[in-house]
Order: C-alpha cells, then sequence, then structure tokens
DNA sequence: TTAATCAGGACCATTTTAGTACTAATTGAC
DNA sequence: GTCAATTAGTACTAAAATGGTCCTGATTAA
C-alpha cells in the first residue's frame, strides 16, 4: 500500500484549517469543531506539531495555536515528518546510525535513489496546495447520505 | 514513516536471487537457504508472487520458481504492487469505487500528483538494479560482529 | 482566584503485520 | 503405480503498530 497514516491526513486537515486564519490563535477545539475531529485526537495531533515547530502554542486562557510560517513555506514532506518520522521506504534507511551498514550495505543505493525522489514531491507540495484542494470540499450531503469529512477520507 | 512492509523487502531479496539464474527453476528451499530467510516465510511470498505474475512455478518433483520475465523488465513498483497491493498514499486513493466521493473530492488533486511522482520513481527502479546492489553486499563478517542479512536491514 | 488552555504521559482497543502450520494437488523418477 | 518432492490454498497465532482516550500538571488572561 505504502500509505501515510490517517493521522497525517488529519493532520493536513487541522493545518489547512488553521491556514484559513493564519495570523490568528486558534484553541484546540476551535480546531476540532471546525474539522470534525475529536478533540482528543487534535489535540494530540497539535501537539505533536507544535514540537515539531509547524505551529506555535500558546498557553493559558485565550492560548492556542496558529501555524508557525506561511502555508506555503510547510510542506506535505514537513507534515509526515512531524507526525510519522522521516521519510525513509526501506527501514534502515529510516534509523540513521541504527544499522552498522549504512555506509557499504548495497541496499541503499537503488532505494536511496527511490527515498530521494518522494522526499522531492513531498517538498512540492505545500500546504497552501493542500488547503486550496479543502476548500474545493463537496457539499456535506450528497444524494441524500450524509457524508462526515472521515468518510470522504475512507 | 512511509515504509514499505518488511515482506516487500524480502521480496525482493527473493527475487535478486532468483535473477542470479533467471532461467533455472529454484524450489523454496533452494531461495530459503541462499537467502537466510525462513522457508516458510520465502514460500508465502513465493506463492503471492507467482500469483501476481512475477514469477512462474512449477509443481511437483523438481519443480520450483524463476522469473517470468527479464530482471529488466520487474520494477520495484511491480513489487510493491504484488505484495502491498497498488501504491496510494491517501487512504482513498487506493480503493476504486470504494470512496463514494472520489471524482469530486477535493484531497484527490495534490496527493495524487505525489502519488504519480511516487510511482514514477517506483517504475524507473528496476530488479536489475536492485539485484546488483545486493551483491555489492558487505563481507559476513564485520569488525568481527557476524552480520546477517536481516541484521543487515534493521 | 478561577476558568480556559496547552504539555506530557499513560493507557487500552483495534487493526495490521509477520510468521507458522496443515492439508490438498501435482509431477518426475524409480 | 507408488513415492517423494514440491507448489497451492487456507487457516491460525503472536507480536507490533495504530488510533484514540483520559488524566494530571503547568500556564496565563481576566
Amino acid at each position: 500500500m505504502l500509505k501515510m497514516s490517517r493521522l497525517t491526513d488529519y493532520g493536513t486537515m487541522v493545518l489547512s484549517f488553521l491556514a484559513t486564519n493564519p495570523t490568528q490563535m486558534q484553541s484546540a477545539s476551535d480546531v476540532s469543531r471546525h474539522t470534525h475531529l475529536a478533540l482528543p485526537t487534535v489535540s494530540k495531533l497539535l501537539k505533536q506539531m507544535a514540537r515539531a515547530g509547524l505551529v506555535v502554542s500558546a498557553r493559558g486562557a485565550k492560548g492556542g495555536y496558529q501555524l508557525s510560517r506561511a502555508p506555503d513555506e510547510i510542506s506535505a514532506a514537513d507534515v509526515i515528518d512531524a507526525l510519522e518520522g522521516p521519510v525513509a521506504i526501506t527501514q534502515c534507511s529510516g534509523s540513521v546510525g541504527h544499522c552498522q551498514l549504512e555506509d557499504i550495505c548495497g541496499v541503499s543505493s537503488s532505494w536511496q535513489k527511490i527515498n530521494v525522489a518522494i522526499r522531492r514531491a513531498l517538498d512540492d507540495v505545500r500546504l497552501s496546495h493542500l488547503a486550496a484542494d479543502e476548500f474545493r470540499m463537496p457539499p456535506i450531503n450528497l444524494m441524500g447520505i450524509p457524508i462526515t469529512r472521515e468518510a470522504g477520507r475512507q
């Protein structure tokens, strides 16, 4: 499958929402309300993305989160790095220092090329693009079937 | 992480071994012996890849497996497709027909671009390249530490 | 001081993955 | 024709990752 995790997908939704008001702090519950994702989940995601520096946080009453930089300065790769760790198609290429054979292990070369290509693709797509997509979203009801955001991403 | 599964990695090892003698049938136990992967695992992989048409099989005594086509006619994408199902970075883009919103769901466009780029990278790398890498493998002993193939892929 | 809010873990349920085992079918060789 | 080698198919189990929740503590504006 080679797919990213569902949480990463949710992460882009969260960031996309923050991108609609890049200069205003939004609390986790605001984000939850607007994305229709469960609060604990949103909260967890925001915490992780704050640690990774994608969003900045403020504690206390009137606290919240906002993007740490412009939406076109945040790439899909950034989001995946923040939520899943560094992109690495083979197991070894992810854990620097963990594999004793790093330098000489032949596996690297071809997979490494693939890795680089994937990385570039992920770098090229920015939150601004993803957010733009978000807002070509379908109506919430399609042929009488109520569609939640999650359902749309099944 | 965005990594492929360990079995897929093993799959490339198995195919790489078959590529060393593309015209000769090799039994699952031959392959197991040479790759140092457990027989049931190798067996399972070969069955799957036979169903996917990457290798051809022959039953009975003197039976076994061999590549169905030349090593440079088999791409990394083929292997992943065979062992993990079609590459699809988002959950929905994998299951055609499963998501009711396919055509209108905005998510597609940017992720789709990424998907295409990944796909191309995976198509470009052929078994012949991967197999070549395999045989620039390190000596089995590195600084006194016995290294198994699996250890090398940790 | 208090209510709102983030930070950091711990925790559990579910799903996925990896690996094994067993039985049936096929086939070459003696 | 029988037997041993071999793949095919399926079912099953154990382990790991994932998704999601909850709780407790720290911070801050009002």
